[in-house]
DNA sequence: AGGTTCTGTAACCTAATGGTTATGGAAAGC
DNA sequence: GCTTTCCATAACCATTAGGTTACAGAACCT
């Protein structure tokens, strides 16, 4: 809801290692190692970059021994929805053309959906 | 769709002057200096923000004379929007029980968890 | 023609970002 | 107890970002 935090939640979107660590996260939890793996990068850059994500958020942090494992948090992402949601009718043409049928409706009474 | 693409949107949406210029752009076109006017910040700052939007696809500029009118541009912003889709299943249910949690606090007070 | 308005670009500064290597610490395993 | 695994932090470096001032150019207005 507060600006600041939709600053850091897009700045957290912005990076693609970033975005590929919430879509591997959304496909369960993970550890640092486990989220690592599959990029030409350091260990440390990842940690900065689940640092990044959980002060978005996006992420938090459990504790299973040594291991910490990483989980995709919601409410941030239903943030950036609902910041969306105020631009919905720029970006959704369907929405427009529902309004344009709701009008015609109201206009003369006929059902102008039935007859595609 | 392409990724470097959500790169920039993303990255041009972390800046709440970039988000105020969007929303001001919402309710119609502007200039430059209609752009700026409510920032306490000089003009060539401006212009870099909506290069910065114009890159992301966000906006685009037309030509009125001296005048360089913006506009905003829904694709991107469905992008974005497109992206959010992909974990709607992750934020739409957190939500979801976020409002039940509230309901219930405001159901009674009574703890209806069945918890502590 | 000359001045004013509107806007973009260049040069510059500071701070933040994204990466590195090196190190240290906590918990598990031998 | 010693080593190994997992992770974070520190120190450093190059690049980008967001701001400034100064300037230039295009189009309107006398």
């Amino acid at each position: 809801m507060p600006e600041e935090t939709l600053d850091l939640t897009f700045a957290a979107l912005a990076d693609p290692t970033r975005r590929a660590i919430l879509a591997r996260l959304s496909r369960g939890e993970a550890t640092v190692t486990e989220l690592a793996e599959p990029f030409a990068m350091s260990q440390p850059a990842i940690s900065k970059h689940l640092k990044v994500l959980e002060r978005a958020g996006l992420i938090s942090r459990g504790r299973d021994a040594q291991r910490r494992p990483c989980r995709i948090e919601g409410p941030a992402l239903a943030a950036v929805n609902g910041w969306l949601e105020t631009y919905r009718d720029i970006w959704d043409q369907n929405y427009r053309r529902l309004d344009a049928v709701l009008a015609d409706m109201q206009a003369d009474g006929k059902d102008t959906t039935g007859g595609h």
